[in-house]
RNA sequence: UGGGAGAUCGUUCAACGGUAGGACAGCAGACUCUGACUCUGCUUAUCGGGGUUCGAAUCCCUGUCUCCCAGCCA
């Protein structure tokens, strides 16, 4: 705490709130302390957009040797459930976060909050309201007319007080009375005129159970809790600016610790939706298995699809932190997952669409023990040892019998290289009545084992395999972008219709062939099956029959290049 | 219509009165036992109009556009 590391000025781009940060730190404000917190409402799971805030405040208070709290803003039991508090520290710590023993919930400050809140009726700043939801509404305004004062607004404090007791007694019914502060109903910021303070609520709380009836409202629940733990930086998102004025009225008016609130912009991304209702409608309406089904832009959906939190982190560290309302593309965060994953993940064979290759010179009942490289860049991940024999199974999309231009693969008369294993050349396909080609016939060449000619000649292309007699069976899951648009606008507007889903966005390919050598392997674990995609192994998976998540798919020129030909 | 906040390559973030730069995407090439990875090169931007200044993305004025706000949600 005393002597804060000094930030790398190369090292991390920067952005306007750690400059503030920054800058607050040199001018010796808040004793040199840096305290942040990430505080959500527990109502539902954590997605990609929250990863960006827990990055923001655990990371400056990480590189600023500050703290940061994990608080849970728990002050409308209506929504909250234990559930998601127990997914949403999951969350956090999976990304890579620790808080210590500093896990609070706002509920743990009620009493606190409500002495406050008899505190600004003592000094005359807060009554207690009779009038309904409706009417509050209308004595508010509007955008161009002033409000109207309320006519309870003029009680005294002893009244206030007495009400107020009684309203946490449990005397009156649920909405019958507010407290509310007293500020100005023609303030042009709606949140100043005379907002209310505390509801009557008889909704059981998933921590304080039946203890109370009446709960605070954000505003006056938010600050205080920062105050408490003195908070240096309340960082927020944007729609929270003009509450800010009222934040700062609350910690000024009862003389508490004041932390600084600062709003960024939230995350946005294209083809997806991070709004806690419109995923929570996901689930309700089963269009996905869960909060966790791997399309879903949830920290569960996403670990379940195999994206690594350094990934994400590093995502989060990238996509920089402004005030303007802007949305990333996709490709950006697809960029850092396949960066990381390229690193991490053991390279693999695994055939998605068989079709089945004869080796017509390869002697009956032989089977080769062909060595492979788990990684080509890494050395220390090993190699493993792959069964080659007779049949084997290669891509379907990997042979053509009229090679279009450029393609470079399997076709009749072309030799190329079985990875890791010979050079093959096709002889001759052999085709059903509907003229579609069923199995290849090949002649390899046996000076050519492990995949190099002594001869020194070159193949355009070199394709994986797996035994035919070898391989196992799996299934592996493709997943497309739940959304077809590309913005939340788009997606707005067409909402009730649901024909913004992207159809079929998950395939279910079951006569898939894979290595033996990933059979048993534990749910999570990472692959690249090679020429194909980053997959991992899903929670669903079992030794008789893996189950793969494909997490990402791998750049492919070659699409591009056919793509361009076919209009042609 | 009142208040608040924004506007820089296709996207995103920098540049804090002194050469508009990075990342992603795109395009072209090199390399390659993954058409992957990696490497090289290229294209493209200061919302409009006025000012101030030797010099403006940056300061001033003005216009335009976008987002947020009238929950006893957070």
């Amino acid at each position: 705490m005393s002597t804060p590391p000094s930030p790398e000025k190369e090292a991390k781009p920067s952005n306007f709130v750690r400059d503030i940060v920054i800058q607050d730190l040199a001018s010796g404000k808040n004793g040199g302390r840096v305290h942040t917190r990430f505080p959500p409402e527990p109502n539902g799971y954590l997605h990609i957009g929250h990863a960006k805030s827990i990055c923001l405040n655990f990371g400056l208070a990480k590189e600023f040797g500050g703290k940061c709290n994990l608080r849970f803003d728990d002050t409308n039991p209506s929504k909250e459930e234990t559930e998601y508090v127990d997914s949403i520290i999951e969350d956090v710590r999976w990304l890579g976060f620790d808080w210590d023993d500093r896990m609070f919930y706002a509920s743990d400050y009620f009493e606190q909050i409500y002495q406050w809140a008899v505190d600004l009726i003592k000094k005359g700043k807060a009554y207690v309201c009779d009038l309904t939801a409706e009417q509050i509404r209308e004595h508010r305004g509007t955008t161009t007319e002033p409000g109207k004062e309320s006519p309870y607004r003029n009680r005294s404090v002893e009244e206030n007080l007495d009400l107020f007791t009684r309203m946490r007694a449990g005397e009156f019914p649920d909405g019958s009375r507010t407290l509310r502060s007293k500020i100005d109903m023609a303030s042009p910021n709606f949140n100043m005129r005379d907002p209310v303070m505390y509801r009557i609520l008889r909704a059981h709380h998933h921590r304080t159970g039946d203890t109370w009836c009446l709960y605070p409202m954000y505003d006056f629940a938010h600050g205080e809790c920062d105050s408490i733990e003195g908070i240096t930086h309340s960082i927020c998102t944007l729609e929270f600016e003009d509450h800010r004025p009222l934040y700062d009225w609350y910690v000024e008016n009862l003389d508490i610790h004041h932390p600084q609130q600062i709003e960024f912009d939230r995350l946005n991304l294209t083809n997806t939706v991070l709004s806690k209702r419109k995923l929570l409608l996901l689930v309700q309406k089963g269009i996905v298995s869960g909060w966790d089904d791997p399309r879903m832009p949830t920290l569960s959906g996403m670990r379940r699809r195999g994206y690594t939190a350094e990934a994400i982190r590093t995502f989060c560290g990238n996509i920089g932190v402004s005030k303007t309302n802007g949305i990333v593309e996709f490709s950006m965060l697809e960029h850092f997952l396949r960066e990381d994953l390229n690193k991490k993940a053991a390279r693999v064979m695994t055939v998605l669409d068989p079709i089945k290759v004869i080796i017509d010179n390869f002697p009956d009942g032989q089977v080769d023990q062909l060595e492979a490289v788990n990684h080509p860049d890494d050395p220390s991940m090993g190699t493993r040892t792959v069964p080659f024999s007779k049949v084997i199974y290669i891509e379907r999309d990997d042979f053509r019998e009229d090679p279009p231009k450029q393609y470079f693969r399997l076709s009749p008369g072309r030799e190329v290289r079985l990875r890791y294993a010979y050079f093959v050349t096709c002889t001759s396909v052999v085709k059903n009545e509907a003229g579609e080609v069923t199995e290849i016939h090949c002649t390899y060449d046996p000076a050519s084992r492990g995949g190099n000619s002594p001869d020194g000649r070159k193949v355009k292309s070199t394709i994986h395999w797996v035994s035919a007699e070898h391989g196992i069976d799996c299934e592996a899951r493709l997943y497309e972008n739940l959304f077809r648009e590309a913005s939340e606008d788009e997606v707005e507007a067409q909402e009730t219709e649901w024909a913004w889903l992207t159809p079929n966005s998950m395939i279910n390919v079951t006569g898939a062939k894979v290595e033996p050598c990933v059979k048993g392997a534990a749910a999570g674990t990472l692959y690249q099956f090679e020429r194909v995609g980053y997959f991992c192994v899903d929670k669903t998976s079992t030794p008789e029959m893996p189950v793969f998540n494909r997490t990402v798919a791998l750049r492919d020129s070659w699409a591009k290049i056919e793509k361009g030909q076919k209009p042609k």
